[in-house]
DNA sequence: AGCACGCTCCGGGCGC
DNA sequence: TGCGCCCGGAGCGTG
């Protein structure tokens, strides 16, 4: 599942096939043809103005979120590739397919890039959670226009404090609003739970009974475990891979998610909270 | 209009 | 061996 770390080392990763042309490239029947009566899966626009790929020359890439765009040039229009990883998405950089050893991405691969220095980029998705998209602009992409910013931005955490503290959240739990790019990108389930506990807050605690420098601590916790995550090359939970195939060990320095105790020995508690499972400790946080 | 909430997409992996 | 269930990012429909 990957998480702004995790995305933002694919896009590291991809780094080495900026300047090179896209010859050609193919889709799987799941994205030209849906599956079992469903609608097309990852390249939800149109087949035409995907088109727009062939012959492009990608120039740099960026992340967003948990976003990553390829910026292409074609003649003398400029457009990009947006790419969201979903649940399951994993790219690669191979000769063929069957340099993809394992089995699940390479069998369920769903576009394939012809690059023009003979190698191929291979985006695989196993559920199919994933995205791509053309767009003309970043910013102009909705999820991306509404993104707040960057945690890395000088203005990321009173972004978060005066959104967190603007009356509208009030009510809701501080756990899924974490969640919420336009609070601040990039956090999912796991890293939610991890900043939490990080920072002794209680993901049931309601918004309006946090202070300002409670939050701003769970900012510093947010950072802690991002930029931890990048230093261990991502989570490695079942799905996520990095270009190359590697895993990350990100997932053994967890202090609550999927534990069943805390480092402290305490035992751990586990409560859905939209959907989604929740880790925490009574006794750590508050 | 704008917001909160729940449903939906999906296959691997697991328990039984 | 097979069946049912669980998991979750984010868009969408509903109230």
């Amino acid at each position: 599942m990957p998480e702004l770390p995790e995305v933002e080392l694919v896009k590291r990763d991809l780094e080495k096939i900026v300047g090179f042309e896209i010859i050609d490239y193919e889709l799987s029947d799941y994205v030209l043809n849906g599956h079992k009566g469903n609608k097309r899966t990852i390249v939800k626009q149109s087949l035409q103005e995907f088109n727009r790929v062939q012959y492009s020359t990608i120039y740099s890439l960026g992340r967003r979120g948990k976003y990553m765009y390829f910026s292409l040039r074609k003649e003398l229009s400029d457009f990009n590739l947006v790419a969201h990883l979903g649940m399951s998405g994993a790219f690669f950089i191979v000769n063929n397919l069957d340099e993809i050893t394992e089995k699940n991405f390479k069998k369920h691969w769903q576009v394939i890039f012809r690059l023009s220095n003979g190698q191929i980029l291979v985006y695989s998705d196993i559920r199919r959670f994933g995205e791509m998209r053309i767009v003309d602009s970043i910013e102009g992409f909705k999820p991306i226009a509404e993104m707040a910013p960057e945690y890395t931005e000088p203005s990321a955490r009173a972004h978060f404090i005066n959104t967190l503290k603007s009356g509208r959240y009030d009510e809701s739990f501080i756990k899924p609003i974490i969640m919420d790019a336009r609070i601040l990108p990039g956090v999912g389930n796991i890293y939610a739970s991890e900043a939490l506990y990080i920072s002794h807050i209680l993901p049931t605690k309601r918004v309006k009974n946090i202070s300002r420098e409670r939050l701003s601590n769970l900012f510093d916790a947010i950072i802690e475990v991002f930029e931890l995550s990048l230093s261990y090359g991502g989570s490695t939970i079942s799905d996520y891979r990095s270009v190359t195939g590697g895993s990350g060990e990100m997932q053994n320095k967890f202090k609550v998610y999927g534990l069943k105790t805390c480092s402290e020995g305490h035992e751990l508690k586990t409560k859905v909270m939209s959907g989604r499972n929740t880790y925490y400790c009574t006794k750590c946080q508050r």
